[in-house]
RNA sequence: GGCCACGUGGCGGAGUGGUUACGCAGCGGAUUGCAAAUCCGUGGACAUCGGUUCGAACCCGGUCGUGGCCUCCA
């Protein structure tokens, strides 16, 4: 089977066909980095990180370009720095490596290339003086603002005709605009914030508008014309509808992307949508402080990437807990298993994640019967989703942020519980197990299979 | 008001015209000094009302419910 991909555009599933097989270019839009991203910014790193693997695996790894992009120049990081009484930059960089951070966590490999609107100035303007020039953008009381009936067609990714959305409008209507739908993609600066020189004849300093530099770096880095363009559902409209019109009408083209990609939300509880507006977000650095990357990361993809997600700790916690199924298994497990076909199938019918880890369940349990190959596979499908990416003992040593734990205490309690036990002093080999219980540590026995003799583990109660 | 999704067992979650995935929990068993962990087995569902069909959870229509976008948002 190939890749099927559900695209926005259309409204339905297609065969993914690439312009150029040696060169396949994905886009998908960044955080704004001015706090802690959450577990939904979490959400879409993790799947467009599938994406790009899967397309790797298909394309080779040399061949596909995924271009990520940091936005440093927005209103949000501005007022975050004036609050904390320190400069813009510094808000820009510390939040771009807590980013990274929290992207290698939840075991997103880095993209290949990560532009940073600050980085691409000179292209937003470039493109201002081209929509000026080819009468799809007018100058007005220092903005430059796309002209939104100039372009036929605005409307169709978001499914929305012109028409309705001015009708439907709950925001006053700037004076300056032509037209109501009419956006900015450069305004004055204000004292205080960053400012350049402003493009199309304007004296006085400005900044980019909202979807501009997502126009300058994907063409930039992509071309004019490139396969995929992703993000939140919440992105549709208006960013990406407009970020493609400004594209489109900029470069003359009759798409920007062939493929548009939109991910669901999580829910907070209730089917209430999680974001920073409501302020009942969990962040990507809460969640990883609390349990493993990878639990996160299979927690986010255990339902299909367009679903929205209900988000529950007890889900984080499921999720754990079959890694520490798989993980156990594939300790053992040699390193030249094939990826299932079942898992790529699934991940090729529009990254069908549910499914993937379903046939992983299948594998887990022929691995459990002593299936061999089914081990080896098992590993090398559940390694390609970005999961077994650390040893047995490595998964196992991990703590939750902030819990101490004497571990030769814990260690020298196990010795002489085991101890007791092989004297049949059972009274006290419980209560050293009650013991630690109070510790907070959790005890498991097993046999070993060569020796027969009982080895205990331990790890923190969850 | 306009546009768009979605309603599957206790919970999570695929599927999509005809063998009722899968995981967790539950239940039964194995194992254990007793537990925990592990392993094996197992019951249980397609919001509602009509229609199309030999046959519908799946297609069509109505109803009810939930949510999203239209404003910063993944």
């Amino acid at each position: 089977m190939s890749l099927q991909l559900y695209n926005t555009l259309t409204r339905s599933k297609e065969r993914f066909e690439p312009i150029d097989p040696t060169n396949v270019r994905m886009y998908a839009c960044g955080p704004t980095v001015y706090s802690f991203i959450h577990i939904g910014n979490g959400r879409m790193l993790v799947v467009f990180d599938l994406l790009f693997r899967v397309l790797r695996r298909t394309y080779g790894t040399g061949h596909v370009t995924y271009a990520r992009n940091i936005t440093d120049v927005d209103d949000k990081i501005n007022a975050r720095a004036a609050e904390e009484g320190v400069s813009i930059a510094e808000v820009t960089e510390r939040t771009t490596q807590q980013f990274h951070a929290d992207a290698a966590g939840l075991v997103c490999l880095p993209p290949t290339i990560e532009p940073r609107a600050t980085g691409h100035i000179e292209e937003m303007k470039a493109l201002c003086e081209t929509l000026v020039s080819k009468g799809h953008a007018y100058v007005a009381d220092g903005h430059v603002l796309f002209d939104v009936p100039s372009m036929r067609d605005y409307g169709r990714l978001s499914n929305r005709s012109v028409e309705e959305m001015e009708a439907g409008a709950r925001v006053d209507v700037a004076p300056y605009k032509r037209s109501p739908m009419d956006f900015v993609l450069w305004k004055p600066s204000k004292p205080g914030v960053p400012a350049w020189p402003s493009p199309c004849g304007i004296a006085e300093a400005g900044r980019p508008g909202w979807h501009i530099e997502c126009s300058a770096m994907a063409g930039k880095h992509l071309g004019k014309v490139f396969d995929i363009h992703g993000g939140g559902i919440d992105l549709v409209f208006p960013h990406h509808e407009n970020e493609l019109a400004q594209s489109r009408c900029a470069h003359g083209t009759h798409v920007m992307a062939n493929v548009w990609m939109h991910n669901g939300f999580l829910e907070a509880a209730e089917g209430e949508k999680m974001s920073k507006s409501l302020g009942n977000f969990i962040t990507v650095r809460e969640l990883l402080d609390q349990t493993p990357g990878e639990a996160g990361r299979l927690a986010l993809l255990s339902s299909h990437y367009r679903q929205p997600l209900p988000w529950s700790e007890r889900l984080v916690q499921d999720s754990r807990r079959t890694l520490d199924l798989w993980y156990e298994l594939a300790a053992d497990a040699d390193d030249d298993g094939e990826i299932a076909p079942d898992v790529l199938e699934a991940l090729e019918d529009d990254l069908n994640t549910p499914k993937a880890i379903a046939a992983l369940h299948a594998l887990r349990a022929e691995a459990a019967k002593g299936n061999a190959t089914a081990k080896a596979s098992l590993k090398a499908s559940a390694q390609f989703m970005g999961f077994l990416q650390s040893s047995f003992d490595e998964w196992r040593a991990w703590r939750p942020a902030g819990v101490a734990i004497d571990e030769a205490a814990v260690h020298a309690l196990i010795i002489a519980r085991l101890q007791a036990r092989k004297r049949k002093d059972f009274k006290e080999s419980d209560r050293i197990r009650d013991e630690l219980a109070a510790m907070g540590i959790q005890l498991k026995d097993a046999k070993n299979k060569d020796t027969g003799e009982i080895e205990t583990t331990w790890e923190v109660k969850r």
